[in-house]
DNA sequence: TATAATTTTCAGTAATTTCTGAAAATTCAG
DNA sequence: CTGAATTTTCAGAAATTACTGAAAATTATA
């Protein structure tokens, strides 16, 4: 089983991206070659085509599945498991996207929050208390802002990022209306 | 010198997060303690209070001067350089927002953009490249609304967040007078 | 239920990334 | 200029992260 060039240097390069993604090497690979693979493959083939051992397809695999990023499927008189990616690419985005916002935002924001409750004792103390509500503020802003955007259909996200920066207008003019029904 | 345990934990857990932000450990550490220490530092002062060494100091100082987000200051009668962090939270945001689009979307993009002008061989080929097609459109569409909200000034984004998934109201409003107009 | 096929686990190894210390380069006061 | 103060560089060490192979666990067929 081989692979052709074009393929082969997308999936190495999902590999490399992977760890800027938020995953390893191999899981980017695995998940590269089943999303330009249209057959379901199985352990050894996939290990096979990306020449990583058996062990460490497994583990990758584990992980896509805790993201919930591919489908487990059976071959009539075949014991092994296959897999296939689940969703589209817009599926697979949210859910990186998702897993991304609770692994960098949450944890900051949860140390935030208990330092914030903390009385300070010094005058410096203060100061770094007042940097920390600025980071708090900003940080639970985009947070609530990334789940609602994740709460959005993909019709509407796919709207609302094509109007770019026309969205400014459309401030504008919301705040106009808003002004005129509060006189 | 010493920082006070609250100070401390939150350094320290600024460098953990680093490495998931897009700079190592000492760096998001470096960051961190310029951001709650209100006078600015110098290199060595900064290897103390982190204990790491001058010239991991000198690198991060570096690094973080690549993204602009310190500002180097001078005292009479002293030749050492004294660090600051440039500007407000939401510019470091911006700044780290903008580096990472870079690093995470525009290798991606381009090699995509190279494999989908290659004319595909084979079947398997031309599905492989109707995928990559589908991820290119993805991330182009996320990259370009990455670029404009970057040129949104800091006001008009605190409203769009703040508006959250209300956002969808607004497009539907928007797509009702669209389509009057055309009428 | 026995056993063969398959998957998972995990201790040890390999690869990668980060950090250090010594030396080189730069800066600047005298 | 000279040389002391300061910063930068970079080869190797340390720490972290990823991968492998062998063995254990699981699954399913006969």
């Amino acid at each position: 089983m081989t692979l052709s060039n074009s393929s082969e240097a997308f999936v190495l390069h999902f590999g490399e991206m992977g760890s800027r993604w938020g995953f390893n090497r191999t899981v980017g690979q695995i998940y590269a070659l089943l999303v330009i693979h249209e057959e379901p493959l199985n352990a050894d083939q996939i290990g096979e085509l990306l020449r990583v051992s058996r062990s460490n397809v497994s583990m990758g695999i584990k992980e896509l599945q805790s993201w919930r990023l591919v489908t487990l499927h059976h071959i009539p008189g075949d014991r092994k498991d296959y897999f296939s990616v689940s969703g589209s690419m817009w599926d697979m985005a949210r859910t990186v996207f998702e897993e991304r916002r609770k692994r960098e935002l949450d944890p900051t924001l949860s140390l935030l929050r208990s330092h914030l409750l903390e009385a300070p004792e010094t005058q410096s103390d203060a100061y770094a208390q007042e940097k920390m509500r600025e980071i708090h503020d900003l940080l639970e802003l985009l947070n609530q802002w990334a789940n609602s955007l994740n709460t959005l259909n993909p019709e509407t996200l796919q709207s609302l990022m094509k109007l770019g920066s026309g969205v400014s207008k459309l401030l504008e003019f919301k705040s106009k209306v808003g002004r005129k029904e509060s006189e």
